[in-house]
RNA sequence: GGGACGUUAGCUCAGCUGGUUCAGAGCGCUUGCUUGACAGGCAAGAGGUCACUGGUUCGAUCCCAGUACGCCCCA
């Protein structure tokens, strides 16, 4: 059968990944081995797989594969976040497509909508997973807002009300005049806008003198409760205590002092609004100011403001200059730039606006979750995050859990009366704790009103690690008992406070456990301008293009190689590309191999014996490494080795030093043990490229259905024989050393050519000799004690080897080449000779220190003495 | 404004907490190759005052301080 030159991932993929589905090689039950769970970070239902997800996702398979393989029992819970702000944004824009307003729609025709919408886009992404090889246990596929993640938020809400941790506050938020609506400060962009500063006087009480404020609001002047200088400006010291009257009003207010206020702006005065400026409402609060809020729901200005009540902000704006003008208290007018916050659905300007919003008590809650990373109960990778997440959690503020959005979690609160408030699970149990609370048996359903708004995504997806096994409905269940805490989590730094610290909190507060022990932090997928890829920039590529282009196990390494943890990982074709070459070196050697045919007759050539020992080792040492790496989650190391381990090692030495001549059979001992080696790397590559290891795997010997590469067993970490690794090393030297003379004299390789080495027979690295002979193309070897004239030379160690060339040598560019070593080894003694003359390193250094500079010393002395021998030889000829 | 991290080869990064595992890897680059598995390949090479300035030490890429630049998070 003719095996194509070029590897074709495209029918292995399919073919596998069907293999294993039908299998249930991705399922998991509890059982008597030890589990490995992974949940994965849902990402948005309606969402499309982009980059970053396959860096996310890649890393996630390739450790539960290899805990699979290392007989844990592997679960990996895959599942998509409902994602209210994202979601309901896209509905929203679909239905304005197609003429209908949000606003015109009752609650639920609107959530009608937008289950349509999931239904029909929902999951797509988790589809995409499956074409990278993902083995999420798929029968465990979750929704944040199925039936019982829902009703676990709810518990959770009603249980943190109960527990005195969630109450009712004002906060500052992004209100959009035109949408008549909060958006979230993710739904705000900035723009650079002309505008103006106004210089406005403002009367000191009790003075005849002014001071002056400059503003870019002179309208919300109308909100003022406080004017406010920075407590070291010597300019403003005697208005300390004094009062201050607002223009257009007949309010007088306190002047303050703050550190916030900048000396350099403007007069290096403020005027103080807190209703309508975010930075005003943190000052506000700290000096227990009033707030008077302005403005309708529309933009408007209210009757508070005491004048031009009806009328538009911006017009607002014109009049308050007007008037401020005629009554002589506006001094200047000058252009400036500033940032406007404009919201992304409506492009409005953004008005800060002050609002009542569910909160939740962080401190005391948060607490455990501390702990538990500063105390090491949970691994963050890499470690220097640890500070990051230190410095959040002592500085933790309470969490503003309410969202003005109709997709999500509904918030479980009812009000009656005048604004009494009940939580419970349902309307019946509210209705029932609404009685009891009133005294009042005949309060009807009709007279709760639901609260309108949602609770922010993240407070279902905090939950995740314990409603992945339905733990809050179901507290103690036995998925819950085996697979939590889970084991590792990978995820991005920037959610590291929106949900990994959220997760650990929760985890302690109602597991009373960490949710997990290692969380593996990746970075961020960016172009080669370091920019962040994203779909605005157009600069991301389309995933499943590149799958398509260079395949599954092209693109997982491609991803993997250069992305190691916390680092951004600079996205360029050429990373796939080289994942794809890896395949298709594999393949080849694949080819190769099984290409041979084999008789049992030939004995095993000595070169081949010492090779197959050889390789032996350099397995046994690689699967060292690999293990060393993933224990400390350095996985783009660990598949460096793996490349090189069959790359350069297998592909580059062994084969090459086993390989039997054209069209002739090996013999079956090396055959065998080839077949072994096989076997061992592409159980080692499985993890990173499973299509491709499966593929092969099947070929290598007769399978049975029901066999597969990934329920095999990892390759165990046994001690390696150092010595024999180092002698090889040697042995490489020799053939590189070899194969430089060949160049540097333009000698063909099929020409053979004779070595000479000045050791004893017994010494030398005899062992690997025959190794030297085959891939030299040598005549033969011989060993001599002393000099040998007219031939090319060069050292290996402190070995010095010899190639008579005959007429073909070139006594000049000998002559040079010994120069130059001379040279370099004087420069190396002298350092060497620096250390060992000074009297205190002699001292004060460890013996072992000493130990080898002396060694280095005497190695030095003996090459150099050799070299000029030689020197001496060459020039008598 | 507050905080965290970083600066090592042309690029992306290792260097596991001071000494032949010390200056490394991959990619890229240069020069040869129709070498019967692979040009998506093979072979041989070139490339770095380890950002700068001080300090500690017998000894600093590594520890300390400062400077410059970069990046991220929060406000």
């Amino acid at each position: 059968m003719e095996i194509p030159t070029k590897y074709e991932p495209g029918r292995a993929e399919k073919l596998w990944y069907e293999y294993w589905m039908k299998h249930g090689f991705f399922r998991s039950e509890p059982d008597d081995r030890e589990p490995y769970t992974i949940v994965i970070p849902p990402p948005n239902v309606t969402g499309v797989l982009h980059m970053g997800h396959m860096l996310n996702n890649t890393i996630q398979d390739v450790l539960v594969r290899r805990a699979r393989m290392l007989g844990k029992n592997a679960c990996w819970v895959p599942g998509t976040d409902h994602a209210s702000i994202a979601t309901e944004a896209k509905v929203v824009a679909k239905l304005k497509s197609e003429g209908i307003s949000k606003h015109d729609l009752t609650r639920e025709e609107f959530l009608g909508h937008a289950w349509d919408w999931t239904r029909k886009h929902g999951g797509i992404i988790l589809e995409q997973l499956k074409k990278l090889g993902a083995s999420c246990d798929w029968d465990r596929t979750l929704f944040t807002m199925d039936a019982e993640r829902y009703d676990s938020v709810v518990k959770v809400f009603v249980d943190l009300y109960n527990k005195g941790l969630i109450y009712r506050g004002v906060r500052m938020v992004n209100w959009d005049p035109q949408a008549k609506t909060a958006v979230s400060d993710e739904e705000v962009y900035f723009t650079e806008e002309q505008s103006k500063l106004y210089y406005v006087r403002y009367k000191i009480v009790g003075w005849n003198d002014y001071v002056t404020v400059a503003t870019t609001r002179p309208e919300t002047i109308l909100g003022d409760t406080a004017v406010c200088a920075n407590p070291n400006d010597p300019r403003y010291q005697h208005l300390k205590g004094k009062k201050i009257h607002v223009p257009m009003t007949n309010r007088e207010v306190p002047f303050i002092f703050d550190e916030y206020v900048d000396m350099e702006f403007g007069t290096g005065c403020l005027k103080i609004t807190p209703a309508h400026d975010i930075n005003d409402y943190e000052i506000g609060l700290k000096h227990k100011l009033e707030s008077i809020d302005i403005f309708n729901d529309d933009g408007t200005i209210n009757e508070r403001a005491g004048m031009f009540a009806g009328v538009d902000r911006f017009t607002a704006k014109e009049l308050a200059e007007k008037e401020l003008k005629k009554t002589g208290n506006l001094l200047k007018v000058v252009p400036y730039n500033n940032k406007i916050g404009r919201s992304e659905r409506t492009h409005a300007i953004i008005e800060p606006r002050l609002s009542t919003q569910w909160f939740l008590t962080m401190e005391k809650i948060s607490k455990p979750a501390l702990d538990a990373v500063m105390n090491g109960d949970i691994h963050l990778h890499p470690s220097k995050f640890r500070n990051l997440y230190r410095h959040w959690m002592e500085n933790v503020r309470d969490w503003c859990i309410s969202r003005q959005l109709w997709w999500g979690h509904r918030i479980p609160a009812w009000y009656y009366n005048n604004g009494e408030i009940v939580v419970a699970e349902n309307a019946e149990q509210a209705l029932e704790l609404a009685r009891m609370k009133s005294g009042n048996a005949r309060l009807k359903e009709s007279d709760l009103r639901q609260d309108e708004d949602v609770l922010d995504t993240w407070f279902s997806s905090w939950l995740w690690p314990i409603t992945s096994f339905d733990g809050i409905n179901k507290p103690g269940n036995p998925d819950l008992k085996y697979y939590y805490p889970t084991n590792d989590l990978i995820t991005a730094p920037e959610i590291l406070f929106f949900w990994v610290a959220r997760m650990i909190i929760a985890g302690y507060e109602y597991m009373g456990d960490k949710p997990f022990r290692n969380v593996y932090l990746t970075g961020l997928v960016r172009d080669q301008q370091r920019r962040k890829m994203s779909k605005s920039l157009g600069n991301s590529p389309e995933p499943l293009d590149l799958i398509e282009k260079y395949g599954a196990d092209g693109v997982r390494v491609g991803m993997l190689l250069c992305s190691p943890a916390g680092n951004d990982l600079l996205y360029d074709d050429s990373l796939p590309e080289q994942g794809r070459n890896f395949a298709n070196k594999i393949w080849n050697a694949f080819r190769l191999v099984n290409g041979w045919k084999t008789d049992t007759k030939i004995p095993q050539p000595e070169s081949s014996a010492a090779a197959v020992r050889w390789m032996d080792e350099a397995l046994k040492k690689g699967t060292a490494e690999i293990d060393s790496h993933f224990r400390r989650f350095r996985i783009s190391e660990a598949l460096m080795v793996v490349y090189k381990l069959f790359w350069d090692e297998f592909s580059g030495w062994y084969l090459e030093a086993i390989k039997p001549e054209f069209e002739k059979p090996a013999d079956k001992t090396t055959y065998d043990a080839t077949l072994g080696f096989f076997d061992r790397l592409l159980r080692l590559i499985h993890p990173f490229m499973p299509f491709i290891s499966e593929d092969i795997w099947q070929l290598l010997a007769e399978r049975k259905d029901g066999e597969s590469i990934m329920i095999s067993r990892m390759p165990e970490s046994r001690k390696y024989n150092k010595e024999l690794i180092a002698r090889f090393e040697t042995v490489k030297e020799l053939i590189s050393s070899v194969r430089s003379v060949r160049k540097e004299r333009d000698i063909p390789n099929r020409e053979k050519l004779t070595l000479i080495v000045r050791a004893d027979e017994k010494s030398a690295d005899s062992e690997f000799i025959p190794v030297v002979v085959k891939l030299c193309n040598l005549e033969s070897v011989s060993f001599i004690k002393t000099k040998l004239e007219g031939a090319a030379s060069f050292m290996v160690g402190t070995t010095e080897y010899y190639i008579p060339l005959g007429e073909k040598l070139d006594k000049k560019a000998e002559l040079l080449k010994i120069r130059e070593d001379i040279d370099y080894y004087r420069g190396f003694l002298a350092s060497v000779l620096k250390k060992l003359e000074n009297e205190r390193f002699v001292q004060n250094a460890p013996a072992n220190v000493l130990e080898l500079e002396r060694k280095k010393k005497s190695d030095t002395e003996s090459k150099i003495k050799s070299l000029q021998e030689r020197e001496k030889e060459l020039k008598k000829i």
